[in-house]
RNA sequence: GGGUGACUAGCGCAACGGUAGCGCAUCGGACUCUUAAUCCGCUGGUUCUGGGUUCGAAUCCCAGGUCACCCA
């Protein structure tokens, strides 16, 4: 059926050629859009006229055709506007084609983009029109787009297909401008207090600042591999190094992890290094750039967010992790003195998952996060992390054993992470090369050393406050989507699987030819022979190749 | 990684072991104030994929895929 459509379209493609109009418009002036229309025309009485002229374009949404008169709704990137288009002023209009309304009821579909002039009325029902003269079609659409009364809902084509989704889903589009508007403003707050933007390299031959996996890449040339970021934080800091003394970036960083409704392999950071300042500073920094940006885009700080109303008036709560457990889980981690002990007390709380732990902080960060993260939905500032879980932080001036460090939490999920950041080119390596002994251990989340950072170090770093914030969480927060996914306009899918079309064994070679459905062509390598003749004997080529041959042999794509 | 559920026409949905249907859109016709226009008529299907059970499968079973939600 949609391939019936389409192939009407074509024809009315072919058609408006041999009229002598192109399908595919160059461009098109336009003197207004239809929210500044419907607000400068919002006082005009049904039935009115006015003689002004005015040139809009968009895609049409809905058609309404009588014999002589039709009404369209046309949509531009601010909204709506209907189009009243009576037979005799479009052939007065635009006399040089004949039967132009005519063609304009039979060659339109919805979906197509329209450019129109004319003048305004207000319909006698009451809806602002434009009083269509002249007309022009700017791009034939061949696809149907959704069912206009119950529009896209099916959530994976909205994701896949997003344009559909923000041609049919106003608010769709309002998400996505808030978004731009958000980080605009976050530039601006920050280039107002004198931090630059510096960018720093995505590619890196030692991936570091973070403990996640990272995604590997090669370079042919250079026949070398090479690790997408994973935190821009060491590149950050080695300008710091360098002299300047308020830096930040924001941009894309890259984790190779799960995709969830809170999490996608590549998301959007801000990290902001100051020099002179200490995590105290970075505090009064969150707390006034998160509220100052909250009330230029929304225009207050009372937010509600999944029916939950957040206040984010300054100044935010703060409590550090200690006593933050305490008062969830009556533990006071101050007391114990061995590992075995903070463990039973845990357990006996109900704390979980406490085999890998093999030190009293994490023990104390498995609370913190299985107890409180979730129920600190107001903006709260914990403060005071565990050294074990901190290894870019300074050790805290006070406490034994901790850092100063803190992490903003709202609506139960961490937005931003902050230290006063370690300095002591000594202590930093000792840190790193821990880590780097638990990568060699196994750990895929711990990373070697960053020599030519620590080097950056020993040249001296002055005290620097340093900030991550989540953006993409914020801007959650900020437009009220529950999904990671409906903040971000292309979140990374699971591409849609493939059939086995085809398939041919080279004995001698032990070489496994595979053509999919979508064409594509790949050979797997060193594939014995009974794991073919398997594929060949098994009733099911797809199932066998996803159970005993996809992930388990190497391939080269050959088409 | 584990659990639960969903997948049927372009879109939204029904049929729950016995002829795959409805609304909208599409296509043809009528119509100069509609806005889910209306009226008349006609189309359109690999029921996610592959097996199995059965005289017969959208429906039951097995495996796989994608998505959503929950848990880790």
């Amino acid at each position: 059926m949609e391939e019936e459509i389409r192939a009407t379209r074509l024809a009315k493609v072919e058609q408006l050629k041999q009229l002598g109009l192109n399908p595919y418009a160059y461009r098109w002036e336009s003197t207004h859009h239809a929210a500044e229309l419907q607000e400068k025309y919002a006082d005009l009485s049904s039935g009115e006229e006015v003689d002004e002229e005015a040139a809009i374009a968009g895609r049409i949404l809905a058609r309404r055709v009588f014999g002589k008169l039709a009404f369209f709704t046309l949509q531009d990137e601010t909204g709506i506007i209907q189009l009243y288009l009576d037979k005799n002023k479009i052939s007065a209009g635009m006399a040089d084609l004949p039967d132009a309304f005519t063609h304009l009821k039979q060659l339109t579909d919805v979906g197509d983009i329209l450019g129109v002039k004319g003048t305004i009325k207000r319909t006698e029902k009451g809806e602002l029109s434009i009083y269509v003269s002249q007309y022009a079609i700017l791009t034939k659409s061949l696809l149907p787009l959704p069912d206009k009364w119950h529009g896209l809902t099916d959530v994976a084509k909205r994701y896949r297909q997003r344009y559909v989704d923000l041609i049919v889903n106003p608010q769709v589009r309002e998400t996505f401008r808030r978004r731009a508007q958000i980080t605009a403003a976050i530039r601006r707050y920050l280039e107002r207090q004198g931090f630059i933007e510096i960018e720093t390299p995505v590619l890196q031959a030692e991936p570091g600042g973070a403990e996640a996996r990272p995604f590997i890449t090669y370079h042919n040339t250079l026949e070398m591999e090479l690790y997408l970021r994973i935190a821009t934080e060491l590149h950050l800091k080695r300008l710091i190094v360098g002299g300047f003394e308020k830096v930040f970036e924001l941009g894309r960083i890259f984790r190779n992890e799960g995709v969830s409704s809170r999490h996608n392999p590549e998301f959007t950071t801000i990290e902001v290094y100051q020099a002179y300042a200490d995590y105290n500073d970075m505090m009064a920094l969150t707390e006034n750039l998160v509220a100052a940006v909250t009330q230029e885009v929304l225009g207050t700080l009372k937010v509600s967010y999944q029916g939950e109303t957040i206040d984010l008036t300054p100044p935010w709560r703060r409590g550090t992790m200690h006593d933050l457990v305490k008062e969830a889980t009556g533990l006071d981690f101050t007391e114990f003195k061995t590992l075995a002990e903070a463990k039973t007390a845990a357990e006996k709380v109900g704390i979980e998952e406490l085999a890998g732990c093999e030190s009293i902080g994490k023990v104390l960060n498995e609370a913190f996060e299985q107890k409180v993260e979730s129920t600190l939905m107001q903006p709260t500032f914990v403060v005071d992390y565990p050294v074990e879980i901190s290894p870019l932080a300074k050790p805290h001036r006070q406490k034994a054993g901790l850092v100063e460090r803190f992490e903003l939490f709202v609506c139960g999920r961490e937005i931003a992470n902050s230290f006063s950041e370690l300095t002591d080119p000594i202590e930093q390596r000792q840190r790193l090369e821990a880590q780097a002994a638990r990568k060699a251990a196994g750990d895929l989340e711990a990373h070697g050393v960053d020599e030519d950072f620590l080097t950056a170090l020993e040249y001296g770093m002055p005290p620097t406050g340093g900030l991550g914030i989540g953006i993409d969480r914020l801007v959650m927060l900020l437009t009220d989507c529950a999904s990671i996914r409906d903040a971000i306009a292309f979140p990374l899918l699971k591409s849609a699987s493939s059939f086995i079309k085809a398939f041919d064994y080279n004995a001698s070679s032990q070489t496994l030819r595979i053509e999919f459905d979508d064409g594509s062509i790949y050979d797997y390598q060193e594939v014995p022979d009974n794991v073919a003749q398997g594929l060949k004997s098994d009733t099911s080529a797809g199932q066998y190749f996803n159970a005993h041959i996809k992930d388990k042999y190497g391939f080269d794509k050959v088409k």
